[in-house]
DNA sequence: ATTAATATTTAGACAAAACTAAATATTTTA
DNA sequence: TAAAATATTTAGTTTTGTCTAAATATTAAT
């Protein structure tokens, strides 16, 4: 008979996979030791101490100076607190009425609560959504994200459509910036001119036109018409 | 000018409070260091050094080997986390459907969960609920709560008539046991005979004749009609 | 190819929250 | 009222997660 030793994984680690995680996805496969402090604002020498206690759990693989990557393990549980905080901030904004400014802090406490069943529940109750507030997708149980084509704004040519389907930057003031700006997911966005001394450009978003310096253009994905 | 000193109160320190509030609710105004200790699943040293913190903050009146009890800053910051415990157990039930004897371990881990805002705007979308799924009165944002006037099942007499309003005893077992026997908030129940030898009596309980024990008309609040 | 700059790890310390074992105080019982 | 029993506190450890300062390794620059 089997003996399953099911893994306890502490918050504190819960954050350091996670980290490692979204880390990992835009850059390399190996994450430097120097990233995750920064991201985590933690001192580097708290880094390593962590990495090694996640390696022995064999949720990292971990060789000196050379970075860290997420083992299969290791993936699978930082994509589920990926899953449980990006559910949640679904939550504050379509059934409690949060902006979407305002749910990210909440959500990085929600998202350690354990409770599978809770999930589960919480994802039929919102009507299993595949994206959160701020376009980014939620992976499902098993930690399974389906990625959608997208560019970045600036990368687009003059006369261009598109429409607004993610953010680099999720920060509390880009997000502001984006409301006065009548910017949101789902807006039609087109390309009235482009600056090339400065890369800023005239567009028109939902009718309204208004010019934004290439830092926005930067940060914002669409989807070509 | 004010400066305006907010106290960080750790998961640990909520939680003794908590106990502490629920303790001395019921018995004394005093609160037993052992009596805690068992409450909480600790030993009677590590509450003690437990208690001398949160006398150190003034959240606990504390006098060696006299007991404990709650100063006005204690009672407020534990009615809180009663309060959030409550109404996250009402939104388990009334939103994702779980049962009355699923969520209190859940609600142990939301109760924790930082943010005035999320409690207001859960409490609003909740209805302004003012007890949760088993009977228990929901603090409002003051810690102050309404009790209603109950008495115990056991002490009724024959024939009287009362509807279950509260359980002292909230245990996965016993509200198996009355789901299992069709007891619930809001049934009708009358006493159709008392057995003087064990105390046990017969019920008619929403039209379903039943015979329950003393353990179980001790541990159940009805209001008299 | 050395040296300088940067990144990473090690060593040692600390605070929080728990524990065990021993000491002390209070309460009960005879 | 003097033991005996019980309750509480103190002293000394442990684990987790963090930090600073120093040592070492890697990478970049001359
Ligand atoms: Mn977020
Ligand atoms: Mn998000
Ligand atoms: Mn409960
Ligand atoms: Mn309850």
């Amino acid at each position: 008979m089997f003996i399953l030793k099911l893994m306890m994984v502490t918050l504190s680690e819960e954050n350091y996979l996670k980290a490692i995680y979204h880390l990992g996805r835009l850059g390399s496969l190996s994450v430097s030791t120097n990233a995750i402090a920064d991201r985590i604002n933690a001192k580097a020498s708290s880094v390593t101490d962590m990495i090694k206690k996640l390696a022995e759990k064999n949720l990292v693989n971990y060789v000196k100076y050379q970075g860290v990557s997420l083992t299969e393990q290791g993936r699978i549980t930082a994509a589920t607190v990926v899953r449980k905080h990006r559910l949640w901030e679904v939550f504050l904004v379509e059934k409690l009425n949060f902006r979407w400014d305002e749910v990210h802090d909440i959500a990085e406490q929600l998202e350690h609560v354990k409770s599978e069943k809770l999930v589960s529940k919480l994802d039929a109750y919102l009507g299993y959504p595949t994206r959160d507030p701020h376009g980014d997708p939620i992976p499902d149980k098993d930690g399974n994200i389906k990625s959608i084509e997208k560019s970045l704004l600036s990368q687009l040519r003059l006369n261009d459509s598109c429409v607004c389907v993610g953010l680099i930057d999720s920060s509390s003031d880009f997000l502001k910036y984006l409301d006065k700006n009548k910017i949101a997911l789902g807006s039609n966005i087109q390309i009235l001119s482009k600056e090339s001394f400065d890369d800023s450009m005239t567009i028109n978003v939902d009718g309204n036109i208004i010019n934004i310096s290439q830092q926005i253009s930067n940060n914002l994905y669409v989807k070509i018409k």
